[in-house]
DNA sequence: ATACATCGACTACAGATGTAAACGAATCGA
DNA sequence: TCGATTCGTTTACATCTGTAGTCGATGTAT
């Protein structure tokens, strides 16, 4: 569980997430345009159940394969790390950043506009 | 300018940033506590010299480095990178992982009001 | 029964990364 | 001038990551 998840194991995981359990096949047939072959789909399933982040089912001779770790979990650690790592902990610079680069629509602003909000509350 | 920026890497550019130019060995002395030997940073060095991150000027029979490449414009972009694969793009899911994960302080919330309504405008 | 399809496991391999030693050239101090 | 120090460069090597082939076991269809 402190083991880190890849980018490419991350589109996997993705994948678990939004729909499980599922066989390696059905999470190949799953993935967009990634364009791997099913056994390299069935490497990333491998190792992301070494690492704890899939649990494994057996069903027959396969696995059915479902997600062991909670995705708002690892996504939350993700953000502090970056957040640490590039704008001294602080989020508002990140914000800033995105703002700058022309990255938040009207949209995204009014939803932050709510979340400030209620974070004040 | 296209290459990334690894962890490691970007604790060596951060003490470019702060100050420079430098020549190996100060970047050395000024890594706080990454405990690395100095052929290390200077591997890292070369590194980041080759992907154009840093730009060398002899100096005698040594290097000085400095930055080649904008701190905020890689921030922006690694941001960009994060939001998009954990949030698809949306920043405020990021604001609120951080917020759930109880790391913005009073400060920060404030901070963030300020960004925010100065966005709106 | 037997050939074929399908599984997971094992193996492979190149490139990135973290970490560092070895080496040869240059320079400084004595 | 000659050894010690200091550079950058080259080489090293384990681990991680992306990507995939091979293989033995098992299940399925004929």
């Amino acid at each position: 569980m402190t083991e880190r998840i890849s980018e490419a194991e991350w589109q996997v995981m993705e994948v678990l997430w939004a729909t499980h359990p599922l066989t390696a096949h059905d999470v190949a047939a799953r993935l967009p345009d990634a364009g791997w072959s099913l056994p390299t789909v069935k490497t990333l399933l491998s190792r992301l159940a070494a690492k704890g982040a899939l649990s494994t089912t057996e069903d027959g001779r396969r696995y059915l394969y479902a997600p062991a770790v909670d995705r708002a979990a690892i996504a939350a650690g993700e953000s502090r790390r970056l957040v640490d790592r590039l704008f001294g902990g602080r989020p508002a610079p990140l914000v800033a950043h995105l703002a700058e680069a022309g990255e938040l629509s009207a949209a995204d602003i009014a939803e932050l506009e709510v979340l400030i909000r209620e974070l004040k509350q």
